[in-house]
RNA sequence: GGACACGUAGCUCAGCAGGAUAGAGCAGCCGCCUCCUAAGCGGCAGGCCGAACGUUCGAAUCGUUUCGUGUCCGCCA
């Protein structure tokens, strides 16, 4: 059971005060020698009418005697500075954390919802690059987070795959296109014709006009465009999938924006008719002055659709189709006005779910200006870092540390072994990376940063399990899988600091959820494995006093393995027995 | 010009429904492997929280202004 409630209801019945306003008032405070929850009373000065110092005074005085899970309450100027029972505390975490095992944080709060997460979404025929790593990492999180919260999650990838750049790629690849070099690397060889038109359509800007002519004949559904467009689909999807299995993301719906084309006319039908297109130098737009954001265009003044028109359609398709009480995109920021600008037409079309929909949005990955100027990746200039490329650098990297560490290991590791739990770090370092910070900054591309295992990294993280398995499996059958948690004797600060950073995980997840900040959960997983990490280098565990602590301290390693395995599962992150 | 972000230690970032001496990691310096994996632990040093006003008993946190950076602002997505 949550132990701030407790303490709210005890407050609130003992000192007869609200319980909502004890509620927001209560905090941790910053120091753990002032306690593990804090009233400050300043708030109370007023009603009151005493000086907050005497208030706190009063209250101290007015508790008496201390429930069970309280062990002390001190004043300290006006805060009243509650400590809780450090034994039965810790007996209670660590009970639940075994008990609930992977279930641990888990709720049915969610349960009957259904929320739609929109993440990844690449381009066809473009690469697969660190940018769309960002997007992929934040959704496949959310997507974990509101499952484990008792939600129906579906996960979509909205692919890229209309648009006026398939009418360039076929222009380019009428002009320039290598067969073989099509079958042997389509993605590259797509990149590279891509990269040719544009330099090439600076100098001969009919080009352009040629590439809409070829996307709109596509539209229009003329075979060549089309066999051409389904192929170069189809080959990027089976390198997108081969991304998607390493970094074991997966999707519950896979559509284009073209599956969403033939479902367009009746969007335009319906918005036409609820009169809100109106024509601006021949293209269609909905105004919206009083939403105070610039008019969306609907239609372009050749009729063809557009992004927003794709989007429309795409909402509304997934209403009728999933009844969601949450429709989440995970896309970058500088796309949030066109957001707003969706949303805010389908609220204008009498669709009250529009508020249900909600732009996650996240930055940009750039360079270290020292290097480039700070440019920003993009596919045009053929400027790119592809995924791949980042993952075997950091795979390859750390198998170069195993395989070093390896050499003095009484008992070595099989190639195989290596080889997984190399993939196993280095795809947990990239991914902590785009995990770790609030999702709306940017991400300045730094490999020695992302390639860096120590410190603030998933390796860390990664590290403290195995070591609290390695514990685990030298104790072998002295340590037992049950125990009588009444006997657990746990009350040294390390050991106390770790339980609370283990309940701390708790609501980190929802408030993660909350927030849709998956960098939130990260965050204390890492506080959840540093706390570990100090308890491991202050107390003997195998060598522990006596018997009882040893039972202790073992049952307490299991229960952190337990926890951490759960969290970092949330965030993606695979463990490894040792490394 | 308008809108939205952001500006905290040398670097990367937390903290921001106002509260007790502003926290981590990296980099720097000093310690710790005869003892459970040193991808670790402990310690030192490092900050007028971009600036100025204002609200308040109290502001990194809220408001206004200002400077700086980034992004977006109609037929690309």
């Amino acid at each position: 059971m949550d132990y701030k409630e407790r303490t709210v209801d005890y407050l609130a019945e003992t000192l007869e005060l609200d319980k909502d306003e004890l509620r927001s008032y209560l905090e941790i405070p910053p120091q753990e020698d002032m306690g593990d929850f804090a009233l400050p009373c300043f708030r109370y000065a007023k009603t009151f009418r005493t000086a907050p110092q005497k208030i706190a005074e009063g209250f101290a005085e007015k508790l008496g005697e201390l429930p069970d899970f309280i062990s002390e309450v001190r004043c300290s100027g006006a805060y009243l500075n509650l400590f809780l029972a450090r034994g039965p505390y810790c007996r209670e975490i660590v009970r639940e954390a075994l008990e609930e095992g992977e279930a641990f944080a888990a709720s049915d709060q969610g349960e009957g919802q259904t929320v739609l997460v929109e993440f990844s979404s690449p381009n066809i025929a473009k690469p697969f690059h660190v940018g769309h790593a960002f997007s992929t990492f934040i959704g496949d999180v959310l997507s974990r987070m509101y499952d484990h919260l008792g939600y129906d999650v579906k996960r979509l990838n909205h692919l890229g795959d209309y648009g006026t750049q398939f009418g360039k790629l076929i222009v380019a690849y009428d002009r320039w296109g290598d067969e073989d070099a099509l079958e042997a690397s389509p993605i590259a060889e797509l990149l590279r014709i891509y990269v040719k038109f544009h330099k090439a359509a600076e100098l001969e800007p009919e080009l352009d006009d040629e590439a809409r002519a070829r996307f709109k004949a596509l539209e229009d559904g003329r075979e060549e465009e089309v066999a051409l467009w389904k192929r170069f689909r189809e080959l990027s999807l089976e390198e997108f999938n081969r991304i998607y299995k390493r970094l074991d993301v997966s999707f519950d719906s896979t559509k284009g924006e073209a599956f969403y084309s033939d479902k367009i006319p009746a969007v335009v039908k319906d918005l036409e008719e609820k009169g809100l297109l109106v024509d601006s130098d021949g293209a269609k737009v909905v105004m919206l002055e009083e939403e105070d954001i610039p008019p969306c265009i609907v239609l372009k003044s050749d009729g063809s659709t557009i992004y927003a028109t794709r989007d429309l359609a795409a909402a509304i398709y997934r209403y009728e189709t999933y009844k969601f009480d949450k429709n989440i995109y995970v896309v970058g920021l500088p796309q949030s006005l066109h957001f707003k600008q969706v949303f805010a037409v389908l609220k204008k079309a009498g669709f009250d779910w529009a508020d249900d929909c909600v732009h996650v949005g996240f930055g940009l990955v750039k360079f270290p200006p020292e290097e480039s100027g700070g440019i920003t990746l993009s596919t045009r200039s053929g400027n790119v870092i592809y995924l791949e490329d980042l993952l075997d650098e950091a795979v390859a990297k750390t198998k170069a540390i195993i395989v070093e560490n390896n050499k003095d290991r009484p008992d070595p590791m099989t190639d195989e072994e290596i080889d997984e739990t190399a993939a196993a770090i280095g795809l947990g370092a990239v991914r902590y990376t785009f995990l770790r910070s609030g999702r709306e900054r940017d991400i300045i591309f730094r490999w020695d940063e992302i390639l860096d295992f120590e410190g603030d990294s998933a390796p860390y993280m990664q590290y403290a399990y195995a070591r609290a398995q390695s514990i685990l499996r030298r104790a072998g059958d002295s340590a037992p899988e049950r125990c009588d948690y009444e006997k657990l004797e746990l009350s040294s600060d390390s050991e106390f600091a770790l339980c609370r950073e283990m309940d701390h995980i708790r609501n980190a997840l929802e408030q993660a959820a909350e927030a849709y900040e998956p960098s939130i959960l990260a965050r204390q997983t890492m506080s959840l494995c540093r706390a570990f990490s100090r308890f491991y280098n202050q107390m003997p565990i195998l060598q522990a006093e006596d018997e009882r602590l040893r039972q202790s301290r073992l049952t307490l390693c299991r229960a952190f393995s337990s926890v951490l395995k759960t969290a970092l599962g949330l965030l993606g992150i695979k463990t490894v027995e040792r490394m």
